[in-house]
DNA sequence: GCCAACGTTGGC
DNA sequence: GCCAACGTTGGC
């Protein structure tokens, strides 16, 4: 698979916002939850440290790509698939073979203002961006560079 | 809150 | 290995 450098990760902001992420120490988290193994291999197989990542807002009011982080870390287990009190946990997961990674991110950028998912849909030139096509649920992506820098353009930041 | 589109599970 | 049933995602 081509190497990506530029990702695309959700979150409903009722869970962890931009907001949250930027209160962490370090501005750096750990991106728990994921459970699709597609996403999965994008973190376990595709990303590398210092990665680009936009941090796009679902289930949410605005729809929107709300900044950029940047991977912090290799891929590593998933501690919340052994924690039987998470909503996370995967019992069919064992240490010795664990199903689930994930990797650290940490803020580089939260937009002045985000680029909002009806003005991606208005834009000719990201009509192929994943995240608006259709029945595309994938909560992790990869993004083009020229979707990297027209989202940055929109934001009226520089990528 | 609805439901279309997907992904996963499990019986066969 | 197929596929029906079920569960989830996430925009609307």
């Amino acid at each position: 698979m081509a190497k990506n450098k530029y990702w695309l990760m959700k979150s409903e902001p009722d869970e962890f916002s931009i907001d949250d992420l930027a209160t962490r120490k370090n501005q750096t988290t750990y991106w728990e939850g994921i459970r699709n193994y597609q996403a999965r291999n994008f973190m376990r197989d595709d990303m590398k440290v210092g990665d680009r990542v936009f941090f796009y807002h679902s289930n949410a009011k605005p729809l929107a790509i709300v900044g950029t982080m940047e991977i912090a870390s290799e891929p590593y287990p998933d501690p919340s698939q052994f924690d039987p009190d998470s909503k996370y946990f995967d019992e069919k997961s064992t240490e010795d073979n664990p199903r689930w990674v994930l990797v650290d991110v940490k803020l580089i950028k939260k937009f002045d203002k985000p680029v909002l998912r009806d003005d991606i849909k208005n834009e000719p030139t990201l009509s192929d961006m994943m995240l608006i096509k259709k029945g595309s649920r994938l909560s992790i992506q990869p993004v083009t560079e020229h979707e990297w820098k027209k989202v940055h353009e929109m934001a009226g930041e520089k990528p």
